[in-house]
DNA sequence: TACAATAGGACAAATCAGATCTTATTTGTC
DNA sequence: GACAAATAAGATCTGATTTGTCCTATTGTA
């Protein structure tokens, strides 16, 4: 569980989509040429993300994706965990029977320490504001 | 460069050799069996540990591993990153020729600011810290 | 010298990330 | 209805990485 460049395909996917409005549908094709995705693998992410909830599909001709949540509500932590699952850090936070003791070890607390900040950091993050932050990314 | 369970092993192993003392010989196969680590793999994290400065490798009949640093100088985030490598939660941060656009863009501080306190809560918990809190090793 | 211990290289198995290929399905347009 | 445009879904492939193991060499002790 680790973030991975289908999580980062995810956010460049969205960031663009919200550019062009909530509600406006865009082709794949020019996502992933815009942003620099292989096509291919921007069914897979999108597909992801329609499953989770994170974005419309639109079929068929003149078909592609919208989104439908407002940017303020989605948060970077929203994307990344509907690609890459949750976040855990390791091992020791993953499986806790991999873990060598129990839960009560100054080690595990560090490790669950890190990880909250982890997750509050990118949950703080709303498209909203990285949107209008955002000046690497001309519509 | 994520966080691995030869990272965690590296811990536990150190964590097992300071709760006997700095300074003192502590075989590697103990250090195997008490912490449950495979033994053969062991030696490769020690061989890490050893020639990135974290302990000390005695060779020959009666030797094995000891620590030099007091215990209040080492942090997690040292030991980890001399076995995993400088943490960087994901490629976009990595190489920043594989990001979309340059460091202004607004995800890629997000995940700046995400590392660099990742970055600090394990460089907050020094090894004298974790051995006076622990409870799940018992010497 | 015999024995105990780690070093270090080679290599193997499992897993995973990243991507592509192919076929099917859906939908709009003529 | 036929056709073209567009995505869905599953299979698969490749390369990297992780997690080990095995074997021989080296080092140190008694």
């Amino acid at each position: 569980m680790r973030l991975t460049r289908a999580g980062e395909y995810a956010v460049r996917c969205l960031l663009y989509i919200y550019k062009q409005g909530v509600g406006v549908v865009v082709s794949k094709r020019e996502i992933a040429a815009q942003m620099e995705i292989p096509e291919q693998f921007l069914g897979k992410v999108g597909q992801q993300l329609s499953r989770q909830g994170l974005m419309e599909v639109v079929q068929g001709a003149k078909g592609g994706y919208k989104v439908g949540i407002e940017p303020q509500e989605l948060t970077l932590l929203d994307v990344v965990e509907a690609i890459d699952g949750e976040i855990f850090l390791n091992d020791c936070l993953l499986r806790s029977e991999t873990c060598f003791r129990e839960d009560s070890c100054a080690v595990h607390l560090i490790w669950k320490k890190a990880r909250e900040r982890l997750r509050e950091t990118l949950q703080e993050a709303d498209f909203a504001t990285l949107l209008k932050e955002e000046n690497c990314l001309r519509s």
